[in-house]
Parts: C-alpha cells; sequence; structure tokens
DNA sequence: CGAATTGTTGATTGACGAGTCAATTAACCA
DNA sequence: TGGTTAATTGACTCGTCAATCAACAATTCG
C-alpha cells in the first residue's frame, strides 16, 4: 500500500507547511488536512493525535538532515574537509524555511513535558556530538570532546540567532563564524 | 497606587510559574489568576490580552537579567574578570527555573510572529553582543566583533542544550565550556 | 457620614478545536 | 459480477478558553 505512504507523507508535509505559516503548534488538525486535501479524520486516522502527527513532522525533519550529513560528509575526504561539509548542512537554506524554523521551535517547547520529544531531542544531540567528535578526534587529539560539544553549541545558538533575525537573509554569516571557530579550535595550543 | 503594582508583579510571576509548570503557553489566563489569587478578569483588566501579559512576564526577565550583569559588573575589574562576570551570571540557576526555561523557549516561538517579541529579542541580542564587545575590545582588537558574536551564540546554544538536558543537574560545566571558548579566543593569534 | 472614584469579581458568551464514529466510497478479488 | 475489505469522509460531541461586562466591594475625600 504505497497509498498509505503517500497520504501520510502528504500529511507530513502539510503540517510542516501550517506549522510554518503560522510559527506555532496551535494550527488546528482542520488546517492541516485541508493543506494535505485530504480530511481531518484521516489525520487522526493514521497518526492517533495531534502530538504524534506533529513529532512524525519532527522525525522527518531529523532523518532528512542525517540523510544529507552522510550524502555530504560522502563527497569530503579528510577530517578538516569532513567537519566543514557538517557545518554547511547545518546551515543548509532548507533548515531556514519557514517550516523547518517553526518545527525546531516548537520541538524545543515540546521537548520540555512530551519524552517522546525529549528522547528525539537527545538522540539528534548525540549524533551531532559524536560525528562531529569523530573529526576532530585526528585534529584535536584530548581537546576534541569539549571541542566538539563546543561547536555544537555554537551551531544550535547562531541557528538560533540567525533564524530569528529578520533582517539577516542568507546564512552564509553565519557558516562562516562556525568556520572561524573551527579555525580557532584547531589553532589553539 | 502601589495596589497596581503589587498585583500587576503578583500576575507576571504567576505567569512564569504557570508557565513553568505546563512548558507551555497554553495555560489559562484562569490559572494563571489563580495562582495569583485573583480573578482572570483582573488579569485582562491589568494587561488587556494574554500575549501582552506573557510579554510582561518577559519583559520582567530580560530586566532582571539586565540588573543582574550591571550589579556583576559592579564586582569585577579588569576586561577578562568583567567578561567572566557576565558570562556567569548568563548561567546563573535562576535561569534554569522551570518557569524561565519555559519562557524563554516560548518567547522564542512568539517571536517568529510577534513584532513586540522580535523587537523585544532584537534589543536582548544587540545589548549581550556589545556588553561582551565592550571588555573584548581592549584584549582581541580588530577580531573583537566576530569574538563577541561567536560567545554570544555560544551561551545561547548551551543554554539550549543544558536547559533542555534532563541528565544535566547543574550549569557548571556549561560554564565551564564558555569560559574554555573564551580562553580560546583570547589566545589565539 | 455619604458620594465619588477606583479596584475587583466571576458568571457569561461566543467561538473554536480535538477526537470520534457511523456512513460512504474505492479497491480488490474470486 | 457481486461480495468483502480497506480507505476516507465530515458532521457531531464535548470540553475548553479568551475576553467581556454588569455588578459589587473597597477606598478616598469633602
Amino acid at each position: 500500500m504505497g497509498k498509505e505512504i503517500q497520504r501520510k507523507s502528504d500529511l507530513i508535509a502539510a503540517t510542516l507547511r501550517e506549522i510554518g505559516a503560522k510559527g506555532t503548534l496551535n494550527v488546528t488538525v482542520g488546517q492541516i488536512a485541508k493543506r494535505a486535501g485530504v480530511s481531518p479524520g484521516l489525520a487522526f486516522h493514521y497518526f492517533g493525535d495531534k502530538e504524534k502527527l506533529f513529532l512524525a513532522a519532527m522525525r522527518s525533519i531529523l532523518t532528512g538532515f542525517r540523510r544529507e550529513v552522510v550524502e555530504a560528509l560522502k563527497g569530503a575526504s579528510g577530517s578538516r574537509a569532513r567537519i566543514e561539509a557538517v557545518l554547511q548542512v547545518s546551515f543548509a537554506k532548507s533548515h531556514f524555511e519557514e517550516g523547518a524554523v517553526a518545527a525546531w521551535l516548537n520541538f524545543y517547547v515540546l521537548a520540555q513535558t512530551s519524552a517522546e520529544a525529549q528522547r528525539l531531542l537527545t538522540i539528534y544531540h548525540r549524533r551531532f556530538n559524536s560525528t562531529l567528535l569523530h573529526d576532530l578526534r585526528p585534529l584535536a587529539g584530548a581537546r576534541a570532546e569539549a571541542a566538539a560539544e563546543r561547536i555544537a553549541g555554537l551551531v544550535d545558538g547562531l541557528y538560533l540567532r540567525f533564524a530569528l533575525d529578520r533582517t539577516s537573509v542568507d546564512s552564509a554569516p553565519a557558516i562562516a563564524q562556525v568556520m572561524a571557530a573551527l579555525d580557532i579550535e584547531l589553532s589553539a595550543k
């Protein structure tokens, strides 16, 4: 039944677009269903409730991100280049689209109270750290763990700041800043 | 009319506690009013609507933070010590209390759509940057601007990660990480 | 004191939304 | 073809909540 998969993926896409348009999780399942060209009942049929629908959408963002990272790593050789590739992906345009930004921000809110959201967030944190760590190790040795945490934190922080800064048009300055931080981490004695 | 000021501040405190307890902005004005020992109508009387009440609560967090920074700066001499003082304040225990974390996260969400929230956030960003910049200038010279942006971003990012990490008990590791980043920024040629 | 002003209440309204479910339609298959 | 199952609908229920407002209490002051 490719039908079910299609419908689910339509609903997930509609969820992201609707949340992106309104900025908040306060959108009705009816609005989402309408955007997906489907009846409200179907969304409940496939996802159970609104939170599960949103978490499915968030999971799709996270796996998409993971896929992009893996893809980028294929084309990069050398530790330094691999780290740069990951950072490039982290600030790719697609993550600054309205749906993605709104999803992330609301995901943070939900992570305070939903065990499943908390779980997903922890996985993301760990994976991102260890991806960086893997290639920092040969470059930074014993200081790699701490450096990876700092870079990861910086990525999240700059993402927040740039995503919410309406005056900023593209993410190039954010990328430049993380790259500079990487330089500094690596050149430090 | 000390009465009005008292009531407003009770309502603001109740707002933060209620939001902290629920994690979300989805709390009723009635619940907030009850916590403040007051009728729902009074909250509307004083603040107009729910969003204005929340923004007033957020403003109180921001001015509190500002006050703490100013206070900490009084007791610190030397650029380096002043920066460290600011960073210490940024990760003070009070900012990790439930109400504060929930307020910040929901504030980010609101900043996407509310002009007033956006405005407050921009002011916070600018102020924090320029506070850091002031004392980085003599230490980092021409690289101070970029360094200030990076430190500010790192603070936000680490705050996010630590505030949402249920396994982390205190903020000492976060502080250590920012301090380390500061060291690295300053030691870099 | 009593009138005027200010502060406060809480019942009420009107709108809305999550989730259900009985009914309908499409897809499949023998 | 008809009969069976799966997909899909959308009207409906039941609860909820922001915001209002008419009434009531407290305070101030002449």
